[in-house]
DNA sequence: TGTACATCAGTGAACGCGCGTTCACTGATGTAC
DNA sequence: TGTACATCAGTGAACGCGCGTTCACTGATGTAC
């Protein structure tokens, strides 16, 4: 081995982080392989020695993305308080106005509907996983029991991030996070 | 006036409408102008003879979008039983099955969120009407008191449809629609 | 320890293609006489 | 009523450009002796 072990593997890894926050802040279609490489302080041509194709490359950053947010939980302290601030956090005006460091689902849900069967299928392991996190943070007895609405609270959290992100007026977006951020706590801590 | 009156507007409607289709299917940025084009029944280079560029075609589909989608409430039994209807009919699998004649917002919105400001003020304008056509269906003697629980509800409903579409397990879809729906009608119609 | 070598991660130019946009042209139309 | 004309919606080829992808090459590396 020319190289140490873990060389190619932490470019790698260097090049799916990058076009992450790319993808998010321009979209999919919206970057292309030279502007991720550029990102990531490489040149186009070196792409397919660690890819093989511009799909296969979305599949890999979409597992990655999830798996952050997912590793992300660790830092939410146990119980209802955590996931209150956690919620709070994501419906918050900074994560609004930093997609490219924010949530995946937020800022490429729709585009992730129309890609291949590959990167939906990294998607749907990767949010099943993180609410079912969420879901044994908050009930770790019986996480099933809350799984369902666990997940129907995230997608309200992403359709009130999307919306914040796509109107004008900067009082209105700050309204509907708020309203979405109650409504998200109401949905899954309904005793509260 | 060589040709009648209405018949360029009309050509102009139906490039927008093609446009909207394809743009709900493929994406903006999936979709090009030769594309949109074709399926309006032109070539190309017709195209500028009615838009000063894609941008200017875009803020015209999204307008022209959340139009349909007001206009289509039109046909919504009036009270209730009329919006639960449409909850459900929006939270169907048949809808989440055909983007490309559905809702806008569930199909473009994180793109119209990276969109530039006539797009984002074309989509703001839309949907503040949207929403305000259901609060006055709803509350007719006082439309303004939920707005903001439609508001949210809307963007639960775009979650919903977006999660539906992006999760591979059909079972698990369709269980993401009807938690989806039920909670939809609890945050608009709470005493129901 | 010092040198020649094999490896291979990364370079950068090039490929065909489709993008958004431009433009010289066509030909169906309603009008003028 | 019939013919010549001006209009202009639409045609289709072409523009430069950036896309995803390929490939011959470079040069830093660890190994062998």
């Amino acid at each position: 081995m020319r190289y140490t072990d873990d060389h190619k593997q932490a470019t790698r890894q260097r090049i799916i982080e990058a076009a992450g926050r790319r993808f998010k802040q321009d979209g999919i279609d919206g970057s292309g392989i030279a502007a991720v490489m550029k990102e990531a302080g490489l040149t186009n041509g070196a792409f397919y020695a660690h890819f093989a194709s511009k799909d296969d490359l979305v599949a890999n950053v979409i597992a990655d993305q999830l798996r952050t947010q997912i590793a992300d939980l660790d830092a939410v302290p146990p119980g209802r308080a955590g996931i209150e601030a956690y919620v709070r956090a994501y419906l918050s005006p900074e994560h609004r106005d930093r997609p490219e460091v924010g949530c995946p689902s937020a800022a490429l849900l729709d585009e992730i509907g129309r890609c291949g069967a590959n990167a939906k299928a990294a998607y749907s392991d990767g949010t099943l996983a993180f609410v079912g996190e969420v879901a044994a943070r908050l009930a770790p007895e019986d996480p099933q029991s809350i799984l369902e609405q666990v997940t129907s609270a995230f997608a309200l959290m992403i359709g009130t991030l999307q919306l914040s992100r796509a109107v004008t007026d900067p009082a209105l977006s700050n309204q509907i996070l708020e309203r979405g951020a109650r409504n998200a706590l109401d949905l899954m801590l309904p005793e509260s």
